[in-house]
RNA sequence: GGCGGCAUAGCCAAGUGGUAAGGCAGCGGUCUGCAAAACCGCCAUUCUCCGGUUCAAAUCCGGAUGCCGCCUCCA
């Protein structure tokens, strides 16, 4: 398996410390805002690659944090007219409902920074100790950047760029302006804990070193997060951690790239991010996750409305496979006659290239193109009398929708029974349309009426009032049967 | 200003040295009372541009252009 690592920036193969065990460490949300699709993809992202671990038979020990504390709370807290733990507990249940929906398994820890004080006081001792922090008179803690050797060895840049950038502030007790806070003194009124220098909060970065620590311990396998994290906070993350324990922190780093707005980052401060609540008001969630999947996760992948309905059509198809593999296998009367070896052969094909799309690097993007040759070829089957009336074409069948589905598994997709998925999606469309679906079969039944009765021009014209609406009336030998064009 | 990334058809997208996956849209055909779905066929002699290396380049190197990101909170 191979793995891109930002510290070495380049794909390496996968080795865990420990032999088929792996142990990694997500930066989860702060939790002071609903989730928009940024966030969905990072944690969709690290979700696929938890599961892939799994079916290959890692055992995986998965930590993804909840920051809880921290100045956004803070400032939310006072525009809410709430406490900070009740604005972190409201956006890590919204966080939860969000991500439930999207087919995201749960970490096997999640731990929260305001439940390890402790932890993290102690490590900002270990580190005052080492001489790697030190704390000034008002009552915050630094780390020693230049203290630290190889100091922006994962963002790729080195203090002396990083120092002309910075400017002294008035009245900063920095020793150094690269300097960063491990503690931070609290103003009165707000949350804080006590500490050996007073009574404070954590800063940003410690919490993660301090989490991974206790569950993981130092050094582990992965550490991800999206992009933007890599500077300042998982260097700072790094720094830290190697100075405190002395020793390599973390051995793969791994980096989603953003989702982007007519080629920009989705962010707060651009204001054009979206929900992913927004997007399930007219979405369903399994379309969403297939769209984070169909581009490779470190490249920008960009967000429209156009693009999602696209992922709709795909996901619709592969569903509409699924229930024809369905129904084809639920009849009772095989021939003996036929045997397929070669189609055996070209779906084991499809199975090495999918599994070595996967294994290099998670490419999710190429691993969905093997589900569509799949399809295809699961569409010929079933379109060809002889073969799906035979015994060894049910075999066949039945394979194929046993490999969808393990793949699904995978990916977190295409796993729901096909009746259920393509209901749903129906009826979103409904909504999305304003069309009521009554109404819309009692159209369709009238026209079985008219074309019973041999009245095509009537049928005809129902056919159009209803392609008006967007409706489109299929003829099946087991009646009529209506879906959006 | 410093550092980094990306550029593949009408759109989305995979492909890091061996002659361009896949999806959407479109076109022709099979099927159908007409349709739809599905299937079959077509749809980039070419990968932003200009040079170079090589028997061979979308892939490697140099340059140009364009877009984006990080350097401050950000998944």
């Amino acid at each position: 398996m191979l793995i891109y690592n930002t510290l070495s920036r380049k794909k390496e193969e996968l080795i865990p410390l420990e032999k088929d065990s792996v142990r990694m460490y997500v930066c989860g949300i702060t939790a002071y805002d609903y989730c928009h699709i940024g966030h969905a993809r990072s944690t969709v992202v690290f979700d696929v690659m938890v599961r892939l671990l799994r079916h290959r038979g890692f055992k995986v020990s998965f930590v993804r944090n909840f920051t809880d504390i921290d100045d956004k709370i803070i400032a939310r807290a006072a525009a809410e007219k709430i406490s900070s733990e009740e604005v972190a507990e409201k956006y890590i249940r919204a966080f939860y409902q969000d991500m439930d929906q999207l087919g995201v398994l749960r970490a096997d820890i999640e731990p929260r920074a305001t439940s390890h004080i402790p932890e993290m006081i102690s490590l900002v001792q270990l580190l005052e100790k080492k001489s790697f922090a030190y704390s000034t008179p008002s009552g915050d803690v630094y780390f020693r950047v230049r203290k630290m050797d190889h100091y922006g060895r994962l963002s790729g840049r080195n203090i002396e760029e990083l120092h002309s950038g910075t400017r002294v502030a008035p009245g900063d007790e920095k020793e150094d302006p690269l300097d960063f806070a491990l503690w931070k003194s609290s103003k009165p009124g707000e949350p804080s804990w006590e500490s050996p220098w007073g009574w404070g909060r954590p800063g940003w970065h410690l919490e993660c070193s301090a989490m991974s620590h206790r569950y993981l311990g130092i050094p582990f396998d992965i550490h991800g997060g999206g992009q933007d994290l890599a500077f300042p906070h998982h260097e700072n993350e790094m720094a830290q951690s190697e100075a405190a324990f002395g020793r390599q922190f973390v051995k793969y780093w791994v980096h989603n790239g953003f989702v982007r707005v007519n080629s920009e980052k989705m962010s707060k401060s651009l204001g054009n991010f979206v929900t992913i609540g927004e997007i399930f008001s007219g979405f369903l969630p399994e379309v969403l996750r297939f769209f984070l999947l169909t581009k490779h996760y470190r490249s920008p992948l960009d967000y429209s409305t156009q693009y999602l309905l696209e992922a709709e059509k795909a996901v619709k198809r592969i569903y509409s496979t699924i229930e024809l593999l369905e129904a084809a296998m639920s009849r009772n009367k095989w021939s003996k006659k036929g045997h397929f070896s070669q189609v055996h052969e070209e779906i084991q094909e499809m199975e090495r290239k999918w599994d070595q799309a996967m294994d290099d690097d998670f490419n999710t993007a190429e691993a969905l193109g093997h589900v569509f040759s799949l399809v295809r070829l699961a569409n010929k089957m079933c379109e060809n009398k002889s073969f799906s009336k035979c015994e060894s074409g049910r075999e066949i069948m039945d394979r194929i929708l046993r490999i969808i589905k393990s793949w699904g598994r995978v990916l977190g997709l295409f796993n729901k029974p096909s009746s259920e998925f393509l209901g749903q999606l129906k009826s979103i469309r409904c909504t999305r349309s304003n069309l009521d679906q009554h109404h819309i079969q009692s159209i369709v039944d009238r026209r079985q009426l008219a074309r019973k009765n041999k009245d095509f021009a009537l049928a005809d014209n129902l056919r159009d009032e209803l392609l008006q609406m967007g409706i489109e009336v299929m003829d099946t030998p087991e009646g009529a049967r209506w879906d959006f064009s």
